[in-house]
RNA sequence: CGGGGUGUAGCUCAGUUUGGCUAGAGUGCAUGACUGGGGGUCAUGAGGUCGCAGGUUCAAGUCCUGUCACCCCGACCA
C-alpha cells in the first residue's frame, strides 16, 4: 500500500464532538468519519482493522465447526411479533413500513431469523448439534448513542446460534464458544475478563460476558477481593446484611412532607440519611403489579427482578398506575398495607435487616416514620419474599468476601437460551424415540467495532494509538526520511522485499517532511516503523522502531526486510499462542 | 423522553453581551520559492446562503419566535 494513494485523513486537532479517547483517536487517525449521530463511515485504515478482527473471529468460529451464513438485515415484523420481542425490545427496535404496508424490522440481533431457519430445516436429532453464525450489520435505535463506536446505532456483530437436542450438547457447544472467544480476544491482543452475567430477557439459564476493563466502559464489573469470582453488576450477588439491633420504636407516625417525593428531598426535609428510608418501587409485569422494597441508599436491580419473574418482561409502573394503586402521587408509595394492593412484593435483604425506617405513606405529601419491617408490613407470606434484589455497593460482601468494582466494555457475551425461541417459533425435531422435542439453543455475540475501540482505549499515548499487530491497519510502515534518490530507492526496495515476504506494509511515499510522516505513523499506531534516512543509509543501515517502545535501533540494510518479517511473525505468534 | 450546552471557512475557534462599513484568526487546501529526522518558513490564492424558517429594524452572525442537527448529564421517580 502506498500512503500517497490511500485515504487516511489524519487531523491534528481533537474533534469537538468526541469526548473519550478511542473516539478522538479513531477520528484523528482517519479510521472513520461520522455520518450522523451513532453511525460512522469506516475509511480504508479503519476498514482494514475491521477486516482483520473479522478474519480472526471467522477463523476461530470455523475452527469450532460453526458454519457461516448471511441473514437479511431487514426482517418481517411478523416474525418478531411471534416471539413478542417487537414489544419487549421496545423503541430500540428499528422499524419501517414498506410500500405494500408490511412491517419490517432492522435486525438488532437475529434469534428469530436463525430459529425460523432451524424450524424449517432441522427435522431430526441426527442433524444436531448445529451451530450457525453470521458477521454483519446490526441496527439498534439507541435512545442515546454515545462514546463514538462504543454505543452506536449501527455496528457489526458476529452472532452465532446453536441448536441442540439436550442440555449436555448445549453445554458442550457453549464451552466451545467460550473457549473460542478467549482465543479471539487473545489474538486481537485485548485484555479481557470473563464475568458471570444475567441472561435477562434473552431467556435461558446461563451467560458469561467478555469485558475489557476500561475506565470509560459502560458496564460495571463486580469481583471478589480474592479475584476468584466476577460478575456483571446486573448479576452480582450480595450477602444479606446483619439484622440491625432492635430499637424501641413507637407506633407508626405520619409526617407531612410536602412535595418531598424523592429520597434526597425527604432526607433533607426530615433530616435523615438515605439509608434510613425504605423505597417502594411499583412495577408492572403483564397484568400483575409487583412492588420492590429497597433501602433509600440502594438501587433496585431490574435484572434480578427479571430473574425472580422467570424472565418475564416488566416495566416501572406509569404514573397513573401508581396513583390508582397506592392512592398517592408518585413518590409517596410505601409498604404498609401494600399487600392488599399489589400482586407480589419483593423485599430486599437490607430492608428486612432494618430495625426501623421511614417510608411513603401511600398518601400524597405524607411519609410515615417508626416503620418496623415485620411488624408494620409482612416479611413473609404468599405474596411476600425477602430476596437479593439490589445492586451491590461499596462495602458489600459475597460469601464473606469483600466486593470490588471496576468498569469495562462488553465485547462479547455467550448465552444458554434454552427453548424460549424454539417453542415460540416451532423449532423442534424428532428424537431417537421418534417423538418431537423443542430444540435447545445457545447464542453467542461479539461486537467487532467494540474490539477496535477497546484496543484503542487501552493502547495509546500522547502521540496516538498503540495497536496490537494482529489488528493494526498495517504491520509495518516504511518511512523514507528525505527525497534523495538513494533514500527513496532503498525505501522502495525494502518495501518490495517486505511485500514479497507477505508482510502487511505501507510505504509513506508522500512528499512530506519527516516530522509529518512520523506523527502520522504514530497516530495510526502501526507497530513497526522502518525509517530510511541519510545518515544511517551512509553506514548501510536502516532504522527500526517499535511503536510501543521509546528507543530506536538499526538494522543492516541487506537483511533488514528479512529480520523485520521475522519479527512480525514472532509478534503475531505471541498473540496466537494461548495464554496459560 | 427530561435537563444542560453548541451550531460562523474542510477542521479548531474568535466575533453575538451593547445590532452598524467589505465577517476574522490559526490550521488545512492550491500555487511558487526556500527547506528537509518529529506536524518548517515566506509569499500569493481559493474557500462562508454565520444550521434552517419566519419576524422586528433604515440596518441582523448579533434581538424575537419557531424549527432542525450535534454533544454532555440523567432517565430506577418513590
Amino acid at each position: 500500500m502506498r500512503y500517497s494513494q490511500t485515504l487516511i485523513p489524519t487531523v491534528k486537532e481533537v474533534p469537538a464532538d468526541a469526548e473519550i479517547i478511542s473516539h478522538q483517536l479513531m477520528l484523528r487517525a482517519g479510521l472513520m468519519r461520522k455520518l450522523a449521530s451513532g453511525t460512522y463511515i469506516y475509511l480504508p485504515a479503519g476498514q482494514r482493522m475491521l477486516d482483520k478482527v473479522t478474519r480472526i473471529v471467522r477463523e476461530e468460529m470455523n475452527r469450532t465447526g460453526a458454519q457461516e451464513i448471511t441473514m437479511p438485515v431487514v426482517q418481517p415484523l411478523e416474525l418478531w411479533q411471534k416471539t413478542g420481542r417487537d414489544v419487549d425490545y421496545g423503541e430500540t427496535l428499528g422499524q419501517f413500513t414498506d410500500r405494500h404496508g408490511r412491517g419490517n424490522v432492522l435486525s438488532p440481533t437475529a434469534e428469530e431469523g436463525f430459529t425460523f431457519l432451524a424450524a424449517n430445516e432441522i427435522k431430526s436429532y441426527k442433524q444436531l448439534p448445529m451451530n450457525l453464525y453470521q458477521i454483519n450489520t446490526k441496527y439498534r435505535d439507541e435512545f442515546r448513542p454515545r462514546f463514538g463506536v462504543l454505543r452506536s446505532r449501527e455496528f457489526i456483530m458476529k452472532d452465532a446460534y446453536s441448536f441442540h437436542v439436550d442440555e449436555e450438547s448445549l453445554h458442550e457447544t457453549y464451552m466451545d464458544m467460550y473457549n473460542a472467544y478467549c482465543r479471539v480476544f487473545e489474538r486481537c491482543g485485548v485484555e479481557y475478563v470473563i464475568v458471570l452475567a444475567e441472561s435477562g430477557e434473552m431467556g435461558g439459564s446461563g451467560s458469561h460476558q467478555f469485558t475489557v476493563p476500561c475506565a470509560n466502559g459502560e458496564d460495571v464489573i463486580v469481583y471478589t477481593d480474592d479475584d476468584k469470582e466476577a460478575w456483571n453488576i446486573e448479576k452480582a450477588p450480595v450477602d444479606p446484611l446483619a439484622k440491625q439491633d432492635a430499637v424501641e420504636a413507637g407506633p407508626i407516625e405520619e409526617v407531612h412532607t410536602p412535595r418531598a417525593g424523592k429520597v434526597e428531598d425527604v432526607c433533607a426535609f426530615l433530616k435523615l440519611e438515605p439509608g434510613q428510608l425504605i423505597k417502594t418501587l411499583i412495577h408492572t409485569c403483564g397484568d400483575e403489579t409487583v412492588a420492590v422494597l429497597v433501602r433509600g441508599d440502594h438501587e433496585a436491580n431490574p435484572e434480578k427482578l427479571t430473574r425472580l419473574l422467570d424472565g418475564a418482561h416488566h416495566d416501572m409502573a406509569d404514573e397513573a398506575t401508581v396513583v390508582k394503586l397506592t392512592g398517592a402521587a408518585v413518590g409517596f408509595a410505601g409498604p404498609v398495607g401494600l399487600c392488599d394492593k399489589v400482586d407480589r412484593i419483593y423485599v430486599d435483604h437490607a430492608v428486612a435487616a432494618m430495625a426501623v425506617g421511614t417510608a411513603g405513606a401511600n398518601k400524597t405529601d405524607y411519609h410515615i416514620t417508626n416503620v418496623v419491617p415485620g411488624r408494620d408490613f409482612p416479611l413473609e407470606g404468599d405474596k411476600v419474599q425477602v430476596v437479593d434484589i439490589r445492586n451491590a455497593v461499596d462495602g458489600d460482601t459475597y460469601e464473606g468476601k469483600t466486593l470490588l468494582f471496576k468498569r469495562g466494555i462488553e465485547v462479547g457475551q455467550v448465552f444458554k437460551l434454552g427453548d424460549k425461541y424454539s417453542k415460540k417459533l416451532g423449532a423442534n425435531c424428532l428424537g431417537e424415540d421418534g417423538k418431537p422435542r423443542d430444540l435447545l439453543m445457545g447464542c453467542y455475540g461479539i461486537g467487532i467495532n467494540r474490539i477496535i475501540a477497546s484496543a484503542v482505549e487501552n493502547g495509546h499515548d500522547d502521540n496516538g494509538m498503540i495497536l496490537p499487530i494482529s489488528i493494526a491497519p498495517w504491520e509495518v510502515i516504511v518511512t523514507p526520511a528525505g527525497k534523495e534518490y538513494e533514500i527513496v530507492e532503498a525505501a522502495e526496495k525494502i518495501y518490495q522485499q517486505l511485500l514479497d515476504a507477505g508482510v502487511e506494509v505501507i510505504i509513506d511515499d508522500r512528499n512530506a517532511r519527516g516530522g509529518v510522516k512520523f506523527k502520522d505513523a504514530d497516530l495510526l499506531g502501526i507497530p513497526i516503523r522502518v525509517t530510511i534516512g541519510k545518515k544511517s543509509l551512509a553506514e548501510g543501515q536502516v532504522e527500526f522502531k517499535l511503536r510501543s517502545e521509546p528507543d530506536r535501533s538499526t538494522l543492516p540494510i541487506d537483511t533488514a526486510a528479512k529480520q523485520v518479517a521475522e519479527m512480525v511473525r514472532d509478534m503475531k505468534a505471541k498473540l496466537e499462542r494461548p495464554k496459560e
